[in-house]
DNA sequence: GCCTTTTTTTGATAAAAGTCAAATTCCTTT
DNA sequence: AAAGGAATTTGACTTTTATCAAAAAAAGGC
């Protein structure tokens, strides 16, 4: 389970031993039911994770609703950036769409890895630039006007999405509310 | 000048007099005068900058509307993340509204510092994990549906950027049009 | 399979924002 | 200070999306 992880790292950036056997300490995997929470809001977000399988979603409370920012799955970081960079509690929920694998790494032992092996700073910053590039694909679609271009905007790039979330979380992901969502798709 | 920015690296980490050697040797100074562009849409961005003075835009075209993106001022890093890191041309255009003083590092002397220095894998995550940050904060108030909730976002958490940055550029970097802006801001 | 609950759709109406045109204000430059 | 141009505001009208209510469809538990 571990080997996959290492095997991620290793392809951004060769390790040596010594980080290896460090990670293989530190990783930790768990598993998530559909609906469990990896993060509550309130919460300080103790660690940054990466989903070997599953889907999850995270959200905010604005007064009764919830506002999906995100959904990730195989292949992809997970972590309140918020909460887990600034130490402090965030408004960011994570739950489990689906049942969901996750190897995780707790905050203090990421900083440990990157003060003893800077090798690991490389891979860090590459993950971060991921990520990054992600969020933008992600701002330039919610900057669109038009809640039908959104929503074609998923159609084309990420199709898998909608087989397999719920159309009401989708429909606030995509800044919309959900009769939009729906009488959008009821075009064809 | 480069004096700023070595200063700001060791405030995430203190260098080695062979780092700030090398820095001092690839950093280079540049100034903008308002108007002129950092990066045009068509071509690779081949450098990340690091903004002493001034404010820079960046901006695509949508159809013939200029869609502006970011604004990023004093003590910002500034470039474009698909294209820099990508390697390919993107869409994107970056451009002074301000005379403007840069500190420039080129892509291939970025490589070679993460490659012979070690150390400098730590601040480059780091400020990589400043800008996600940033980013997060950004697209967390465009999911927002209200046109004038995202206007008073602005109003009390970047008021000087009211100040500094012409309205016809603000309304369509919070996905509005220049009309609307104009009435939200008569309502009071 | 049947019942309950959740999710999605549909309808009627209201609110928000966009569009186009024109007027006004603000800046620059001479 | 005046002229020209750019930026912003205002007005009339249209389109898009939200809201509220209810019906229909789908999913899960027993």
């Amino acid at each position: 389970m571990i080997a996959q992880v290492i095997a991620y790292f290793n392809s951004i950036c060769s390790m040596p031993a010594e980080l290896v056997a460090d990670l293989e300490r530190l990783v930790e995997i768990k598993e998530l039911k559909k609906d469990d929470f990896l993060l509550k809001a309130g919460k300080i977000s103790n660690h940054a994770s990466w989903i070997l399988k599953g889907l999850v979603r995270s959200f905010y409370l604005k007064d009764t609703e919830e506002i999906t920012t995100k959904f990730l799955w195989e292949g992809a970081t997970v972590t309140s950036v918020y909460s887990f960079y600034s130490r402090k509690p965030g408004n960011e929920n994570i739950v489990a769409l689906e049942d969901t694998t996750l190897a995780m790494l707790r905050f203090d032992d990421l900083q440990y890895l990157y003060k003893n092996h800077p090798v690991f700073n490389y891979i860090g910053r590459v993950i971060t630039e991921q990520y990054l590039y992600m969020l933008e694909i992600e701002v330039y679609n919610l900057r669109k006007q038009k809640a039908e271009d959104r929503y074609q905007f998923i159609v084309k790039h990420l199709p898998d999405l909608l087989q397999r979330v719920p159309l009401k979380y989708l429909a606030t992901y995509l800044g919309m509310n959900l009769e939009t969502l729906s009488r959008i798709r009821a075009k064809r």
